[in-house]
DNA sequence: CCTCTTTGCTACAATTATTGTAGCAGTACG
DNA sequence: CGTACTGCTACAATAATTGTAGCAAAGAGG
């Protein structure tokens, strides 16, 4: 009994079944994803200047989510050097403005 | 020239200088907290139920999350089992909603 | 009481991801 | 040439995540 609640059998995964929320749901969720958003939210930072920002974060790790988050095409690379929200970008940068006054609020 | 664009020199870090916003993109910078959160925003699951909605994740770390999540109040566990967002956890997750719209037109 | 099932949760080794430090090639300026 | 930036990478140490297996507790029948 207790049919396990699952009888949704969901089958959710990356960008396969349509949803695509789980594809940005997962590029979001790594580390550095939402911050780097954040701290370019407003204008454009050279690399080391994001390195910075981001509290000093291994450019490993830093160049691999930029990678990442341009193929997405979320952050551009300008040609005079510098990293940048795309339009796109600055989109889903505009999503998460409301999560601001969250944290505010939340503070604990 | 290209005086490094970092002159702000920040110096923003967890939850210290008043910023709870990064204390918040770091929380849910971890892999499967928005997906968690992302599964509870319609009706309260069962661990194993939330571990069958994320796609079979390991219960190492959906336990992790699970107890960050409950011990930032974004998430509870009901006395008669099974996990559920918390009015805090709700809001949040309102938060999220426009992301869904987002996704559908990134999609790439 | 015993068995079966489900609950939340944990151990443990293998595998990835992330960190930290150092440094590369390229470009521009003097 | 030397200096000072740019984006970017190598590499070993460390932390996080995965996958598999299983635990104790609670409830439902028998």
């Amino acid at each position: 009994m207790a049919k396990q609640a699952g009888s949704r059998d969901h089958r959710v995964r990356g960008s396969r079944t349509g949803r695509a929320i789980m594809a940005l749901l997962d590029l979001l969720g790594r580390r550095w994803s939402l911050r780097i958003l954040w701290e370019l939210r407003e204008s454009p930072l050279t690399s080391r200047a994001l390195r910075t920002a981001c509290d000093e974060a291994s450019p490993t790790v830093l160049q691999a989510r930029l990678t990442e988050l341009r193929e997405a095409g979320f952050v551009e690379l300008g040609d005079g050097g510098g990293y940048g929200l795309t339009a796109l970008g600055r989109e889903l940068c505009e999503t998460f403005m409301p999560l601001h006054r969250f944290a505010e609020r939340w503070k604990e």
